[in-house]
DNA sequence: TTCTTCACG
DNA sequence: ACGTACGTGAAGAAC
């Protein structure tokens, strides 16, 4: 196999690494106090450069010392420079363990530089037919380049690098690599401190070189040139010149005792890497080692289901576990990969879904005795539905669980969360299956059905304590009486899906599209070119250098030209307002019309959406493909969207129901404040009593529409976790005056304070918050040092249980309309939730019946301390139930 | 992939 | 003195 050799340029790379991470010096500490940003930013370096290249064998090269031959000859060489730090130095012997648990050799060379053993074994390596690679931070090492060794200098931090090949210094150059040195030696170093010929810079150097070739080319053409202040120059510092090209010259017969047949690598030793990733507190490699590397699986024994042995199914007459295998996350289109079921004694697998419909195992899956453990039981539900299965009675869901006792235990990934509960035994299915273009079912039945055991067995070996945690959170009820039931009742919304009519869509489509092209150019007129206005750079630089705008805020990567930001310029430029315009329309159009267009399925004109139970920090649900969650309303051109959205059967109607104001009633309830709960109690309207309070009015009439919104602002801004800040960039007010409205909020609605100061200080000692359902969320940031993460943490600690509980509170009630439906025999259908509301599709003869049931059972799903009230509108499209 | 912007509660 | 409102998902551009 052909030779690819890395070379690396040790001190140099830890160098650049360090000074590029030295803004975060404070972050990359390990638990001993060690910084540890050089050795990070190596290794990322390292990574980076091992895929790149691919190397089969490898050398990191290191300085020696301060003295050189180097220093020798001219004893300021490299004199002057600044001290090296400490916090690069004390980095140096662990990055040298890493590169030993790499796999990787280093090596050093009394009275050498680092580019000295590079370039001797450069060298080596390019006459025994090697393919090199050289990594430096350095670029006076691309004179070694060549047609076989390539030098990537390391630009922009070290993910990042500029390959040299011979060409690549022609082009940019013009000269050839070793003609590199002759133009140090005329020009000299000043980083390395030695003088060349006075007043010769690049520009000069490169003129003489390619007019004489080298530095003996110039000085035997000098008396020749014609009189000038650079030929005196010349003369004068010729010994300097000659001395420089030596100090740039690099060794490429170092007396090494390093063979270039040793320097094989075979990948690095995992266990001492993961010890030392350990001590280095680098959780992010370790992460990924850990997928990388996942130990090879575990034989387990299965049996492999046919129609001969099926039978056998009969055995399983308490529970099973089952898992049904779909490759693709959309389970309402993805095909069917296979499945696992059985128990500890026996699992039996296949790739034949069709099987689950003979009685055996379809009386199996649909029986209410029998139960079923398994891993996303709604993901389950639909997946079956699609095969004509209706699954019985579930027992344990251990993505529910999880996601319930820490919902940062959200992965899809049975594999990953298992690991993290402590069964090591299941590979992720990013290992086995491959990610990207390159996933795929493995053809091999071994490594498939082991695979699918596996998972079987993670499931029913973490049962047991995932569930005995769960009772002593005391969170069995919010799992046996709120989620489980909801992922029947999502199931059975999602699967039910809702009427989208397309041509009313592509009609408005092809509408906005003319406008939009219209808009397009005047906008280009008032501009005075063409460019793309949907990106922020092009767009940036059209009003911020051409127009010159004042710059009123700042992203990472340039200018803002966030909603913002461009009405503040309004009135300046009436581009600004056809650029809005441009925005608000071109987001209708591709979002809503295009994005809706291409989720509806061909099949019965709808859309599927999933709604994910286990992905939020607070417990609501969130919704994708499509998220039916943030179609538009707020705006009457957006909210036309809402047209398209239709009932499935004539003469039917869109009914929705909406609770008002739940978060501030959750926190009347939750703060038991008596002033809040009084005017709740009394029917007002909250923001108006809030506006009296804090601006001490009188009577209602004196609350101007100008005072009620500051007052609702306020209102939101409690719910968030306030800040005076945060406040008055909201209504923009001064910081000072955001600050006298909290006060006075305080004082006006004392038990809000008092929960706001105790729910922060609960959250520091138990490290979590709670709502009213026992829906757990953990802050670890909330022990931060970082003031910006500790008040994250604390403005979440203040926003959680407020925002969690009124998800418990619809979740509830979603579950008992379902049943209420259900009862009663209606036929109408709850399809979407969006957050506070519920819409069904029902016949225009239920509509009434739908009118009181449907508010009496969402503010009765629980009694809190205050009323909850409901509205309802109804009519032919979702657009026209307002 | 990551960033920016913008749609919703 | 620090630099933010809470929770989401999708599209398009740039890297």
């Amino acid at each position: 196999m052909a030779k690819k050799l890395l070379l690396i340029d040790g001190n140099s790379v830890a160098f650049r690494a360090f000074f590029a991470l030295h803004n975060q010096l404070d972050r990359f500490v390990n638990a001993d106090g060690l910084h540890t940003n050089a050795i990070y930013g190596f290794n990322t370096m390292l990574d980076h450069m091992i895929k790149a290249v691919k190397p089969t064998d490898m050398l990191v090269a290191f300085d020696a010392g301060k003295t050189t031959f180097r220093t020798a000859m001219y004893d300021n060489y490299k004199g002057g420079r600044a001290k090296t730090p400490g916090e690069f130095s004390e980095q140096m012997p662990y990055l040298k363990e890493l590169l030993t648990a790499r796999g990787i050799q280093h090596y050093q060379l009394k009275d050498y530089e680092a580019d000295d053993i590079i370039g001797t074994l450069a060298g080596q390596a390019d006459a025994a037919g090697y393919t090199t690679t050289i990594v430096t931070g350095d670029r006076d090492l691309t004179q070694l380049t060549t047609a076989n060794t390539t030098v990537a200098v390391t630009v922009k931090g070290v993910s990042e690098v500029e390959r040299y090949t011979p060409e690549h210094v022609q082009e940019k150059l013009g000269i050839t690599p070793t003609q590199i040195i002759d133009m140090k030696g005329l020009t000299g170093d000043t980083s390395d401190n030695y003088p060349g010929v006075t007043k010769v810079g690049e520009k000069t150097a490169l003129k003489l070189l390619k007019q004489y070739g080298s530095i003996e080319g110039v000085y035997e053409n000098v008396d020749a040139m014609k009189k000038s202040k650079m030929k005196e120059h010349l003369i004068e510092d010729h010994d300097l010149a000659v001395r420089a090209k030596v100090l740039a010259t690099i060794k490429r017969d170092a007396p090494i005792t390093v063979k270039l047949a040793d320097l094989a690598y075979d990948g690095p030793d995992t266990e001492k890497l993961i010890a030392c990733y350990e001590q280095l507190g680098f959780e992010s490699f370790l992460k990924k080692l850990k997928t990388q590397t996942a130990t090879p699986a575990k034989p387990i024994a299965f049996t492999e289901l046919t129609k001969a042995n099926i039978a056998e199914l009969a055995q399983f007459t308490k529970h099973v576990t089952f898992y049904l295998e779909m490759p693709t996350p959309n389970y309402h289109t993805s095909a069917f990969a296979g499945f696992a079921i059985g128990d500890e004694d026996k699992w039996y697998v296949s790739r034949n879904v069709e099987l689950l419909l003979e009685p055996v195992a379809k009386d199996l899956l649909t029986s209410m005795t029998v139960t079923k453990d398994v891993f996303d039981m709604k993901r389950t539900m639909v997946g079956l539905n699609r095969l004509g299965i209706q699954l019985g009675k579930v027992d344990f869901d251990l993505l529910l669980v999880s996601y319930l006792l820490d919902t940062n235990d959200n992965s899809n990934d049975l594999g990953r969360l298992a690991e993290q509960h402590g069964y090591p035994d299941l590979q992720s299915d990013e290992v086995v299956y491959g990610k990207g273009v390159k996933r795929a079912i493995p053809d091999d039945d071994q490594r498939f059905f082991g695979h699918l055991a596996h998972k079987l067995a993670a499931i029913s070996a973490l049962k047991p304590q995932l569930l005995k945690d769960l009772e002593a959170n005391e969170q069995a009820p919010l799992y046996d009486d709120i989620e489980k039931p909801l992922a029947n009742v999502l199931a059975q919304m999602e699967m039910a899906g809702i009427t989208v009519d397309s041509s009313r869509l592509k009609a408005m489509g092809s509408q906005f599209k003319e406008r939009l092209s219209e808009i397009e150019q005047t906008i280009y007129q008032e501009a005075g070119e063409e460019f793309n206005i949907n990106s922020p750079k092009q767009l940036g630089h059209i009003l911020f250098e051409e127009m010159k705008l004042p710059v009123i805020k700042k992203t990472k990567t340039g200018y803002s030209t966030a909603v913002d930001v461009l009405e503040k310029l309004a009135p300046q430029a009436p581009i600004v307002a056809n650029i809005l315009r441009y925005r608000q329309i071109s987001k209708i159009q591709s979002t809503y019309v295009e994005g809706l267009l291409d989720a509806i399925h061909s099949t019965d004109q709808k859309v599927h959406t999933r709604y994910l139970q286990t992905l939020t920090q607070t417990g609501r649900l969130s919704s994708v493909d499509p998220n039916l969650q943030n179609i538009p309303v707020r705006v009457e051109e957006g909210r036309r969207i809402r047209q398209a959205f239709v009932p499935s059967h004539p003469d039917w109607q869109i009914f929705s129901s909406d609770y008002s104001q739940i978060e501030l009633r959750v926190l009347a309830h939750i703060t038991h404040d008596e002033n809040m709960q009084a005017a709740f109690k009394a029917g007002d309207d909250i923001h108006a009593a809030t506006a009296m309070r804090i601006f001490k009015l009188d009577s209602p009439a004196d609350v101007t529409p100008n005072i009620r919104r500051q007052a609702k602002a306020v209102n939101f801004g409690i719910v968030y976790g306030i800040s005076d800040y945060g406040l008055s960039q909201n209504i923009g007010i001064t910081r000072k005056a955001a600050h006298n409205f909290i006060e006075a909020y305080f004082t006006e609605y004392p038990g809000v304070k008092a929960y706001m100061d105790a729910i922060v200080k609960q959250a520091h000692e138990q490290g979590y918050v709670e709502t009213i359902a026992h829906r757990r969320r953990y802050l670890p940031d909330i022990h931060a040092k970082s003031f910006n993460l500790r008040s994250f943490a604390e403005r979440t600690a203040m926003n959680t249980p407020i925002q969690g509980s009124a998800a418990d509170i619809i979740k509830i009630a979603m579950i008992r309309m379902q049943n209420k439906l259900k009862e009663s025999g209606l036929q109408a259908r709850m399809l979407l939730q969006v957050h506070d509301e519920l819409i069904f599709e029902a016949p225009k003869e239920e509509i009434p019946t739908l009118e009181k049931l449907v508010p009496s059972v969402m503010d009765s799903a629980v009694q809190l301390e205050v009323p909850l009230k409901v509205e309802s509108h109804f009519g032919d499209t979702w657009y026209d139930a307002k």
